[in-house]
DNA sequence: GATACGTGGGC
DNA sequence: TGCCCAAGTAT
């Protein structure tokens, strides 16, 4: 990486924040510096692009107008209001920092990064992100932008994928914050990395700060940042158990932690567990079908009077790590069966739109409506 | 420090 | 499709 003088430091200072100036983009959470604003829609923007978030993050001011209101919600609100964002953990973790801050802060906001990273959910970006914007803090806030952005200005070749290298971008551009402006100075960095410094297809010719952009003026700009690679998700095969009493459908819910932690989705079966748990492969659907009820006997002690494939294609859904083929499976309830011991909850038609539900459910609903499993 | 954790968009 | 990316954090 490159070290640039004082006075090379102020000139960037300078021209950047007089683009900000006139060239910053108009977003809701724009419109004033309250912290309440400011940390919901970082929350939001983590891992999720502006577009998607601005239409959520209206409902929820909406909903949700202050700390107090966010900390008095009924948690099947705030998953409903969540609902389709992802990382769902961030909608938990925003309801517990705020009761954080009523009960141990008696309402009132640390005003420092290190104060701020006390509370549930909020991380290195954040805080910085919070204290600077919202409490003129001096301090930076790293994001993919902040990455992206000075690897190539300073050519910085270090791994963004390694967690120790946020601290050689921390120091370096701890150096370049204006006393004055810390907040429009990390918001700056990241329209610039959202417009001109994009991760693909740059426009670095037209750039504000193309006089700065050592990786760019050198030729190199491809090959920063440097990241490895993640691997790929890894296919699971699934079953979901489409169980009917009358129009109404079994739902079970999902652990509290893991993925889609705390959800109610269709009862799934992993394939690999369930043939490893019979005597040999399943390959006729006679013998998976047997499988299966001897599966839901032992599991719900409940007696099916019919199970058996649907026919239709496979769901799939890919998430960060894992990729989920589901093949629907439709079983019928015997009408006097004993129900005592369920560990499920029936959903009528008219409660699906009430339920917050994964991505995945939902498609999942829609291949049952579509091979007329429910309505 | 590596891995888990959702979803939508671009190519 | 598959792969990468998008204002990361918790464990």
């Amino acid at each position: 990486m490159i070290e640039w003088s004082p006075s090379k430091i102020k000139a960037f200072q300078e021209t950047l924040l007089a683009w900000y100036d006139k060239e910053k983009r108009d977003l809701p959470w724009r419109r004033d510096h309250a912290p309440y604003h400011v940390w919901i829609s970082e929350i939001m923007l983590q891992q999720t692009q502006v577009q998607t978030v601005i239409p959520y993050y209206e409902r929820f001011m909406a909903q949700f107008p202050t700390v107090e209101a966010l900390a008095n919600a009924k948690e099947s609100d705030l998953m409903k209001a969540w609902e389709g964002l992802g990382y769902y953990s961030r909608a938990r973790n925003l309801q517990r920092a705020a009761q954080q801050l009523v009960t141990d802060h008696h309402g009132v906001w640390p005003t420092t990064a290190e104060g701020l990273r006390e509370l549930a959910g909020i991380g290195p970006y954040t805080a910085g992100a919070i204290a600077s914007i919202a409490f003129g803090q001096p301090v930076p806030a790293v994001d993919g932008n902040a990455f992206r952005v000075f690897s190539r200005l300073l050519e910085i070749d270090d791994d963004i994928a390694k967690p120790k290298t946020r601290s050689v971008f921390e120091a370096a551009i701890q150096r370049m914050m204006p006393a004055d402006r810390p907040g429009d100075f990390n918001q700056a960095i990241m329209d610039l990395g959202s417009s001109y410094m994009t991760a693909k297809n740059p426009d670095s010719a037209h750039s504000p700060v193309k006089a700065f952009n050592q990786a760019y003026l050198d030729g190199i700009e491809d090959q920063f940042p440097v990241k490895t690679k993640k691997p790929r998700p890894v296919p699971v095969d699934l079953l979901a158990l489409v169980i009917r009493r009358g129009d109404q459908l079994l739902l079970l819910k999902r652990p509290n932690s893991g993925l889609l932690a705390g959800f109610w989705t269709f009862p799934m079966v992993d394939v690999a567990e369930l043939q490893a748990a019979s005597e040999r492969d399943l390959v006729l659907e006679s013998d998976l079908s047997r499988a299966l009820q001897k599966w839901a006997m032992d599991e719900f002690k409940l007696a099916l009077t019919a199970i058996g494939f649907t026919g239709g294609q496979q769901v799939t859904h890919t998430f960060t790590h894992r990729k989920w083929r589901i093949s629907l499976v439709v079983a019928d309830l015997a009408v006097d069966a004993d129900l005592s011991y369920f560990p499920g909850q029936w959903l009528t038609p008219k409660a699906v739109a009430k339920t917050a539900f994964p991505k995945v459910q939902t498609k999942l609903f829609d291949q049952a409506r579509a091979l007329k499993l429910m309505e």
